[in-house]
DNA sequence: ATTTATGCAAATCATTTGCACATAG
DNA sequence: CTATGTGCAAATGATTTGCATAAAT
């Protein structure tokens, strides 16, 4: 099954499945058009590959420090945060991204495992 | 003078001005030394290249969508964010990253004068 | 026939790594 | 002498691009 916040590399190898022929070109040039239309949402992560989901909403993401997973993050998306800040040195802001981190819970069951045994 | 969020590139060039000996590779290395001491902080921007700065208490960053340089943000920075979320999916939350997106002043400036011109 | 999409390989960009050599302790 | 730092070039990983061909309208 297919994350839900799939690398490009990921929705690549799912496609190969079903079309052993195509190329990560076509994936990358693909993945960039829906999210230009706006049919897919694009998560650009720090220190990592990009991320496309089919959620169009915004909200924020919970990103585990150890694997790399990201989640959503159920905490209601603030649309408000940037008015909090206003126009700070001439800087007109007009969005803005949060992203929460800390083990998800995969690898905290490995860190809990990894300490038992010593 | 060297931007306040200097990349890794931005920093080699400057050193080559007294050091044109030295290496790219260098660089990072010592970068990534300095920021694990906690001497620098590293700031790793979606999209572009990683940034180091000197101020090493948590805040917020501005982003220029237009430009990619980084600003920092004159917003207090709310440490216990993180506990308005708590732990979803198992998720243990330790920190978070806020980037403002925007138009830098400059940017802005480019972009009314190129409205002026038709 | 004309546009649009694709495969492939090469190019780009950011970063890391192996290894031999230089330097410091 | 032994540990550490550095240059260099090659390797890695993510993504984009040029170009010739294939598919679609």
């Amino acid at each position: 099954m297919l994350a839900d916040h799939p690398t490009p590399s990921e929705v690549y190898e799912k496609v190969c499945e079903k079309h052993p022929h195509i190329s990560r070109a076509t994936v990358y040039r693909n993945l960039n058009l829906l999210a230009e239309r706006g049919e897919l949402a694009h998560v650009a992560v720090p220190n990592g590959a990009d991320r496309y989901e089919l959620r169009l909403d915004p909200h924020y993401h919970l990103c585990c420090s150890q694997c790399g997973r990201i989640f959503d993050a159920e905490m209601p998306f603030d649309e408000s945060m940037p008015e909090h800040l206003g126009d700070t040195q001439g800087f007109r802001v007009t969005g803005h991204l949060v992203i929460f981190t800390g083990l998800c819970s995969d690898c905290r069951a490995a860190a809990r495992e990894a300490a038992m045994r010593g």
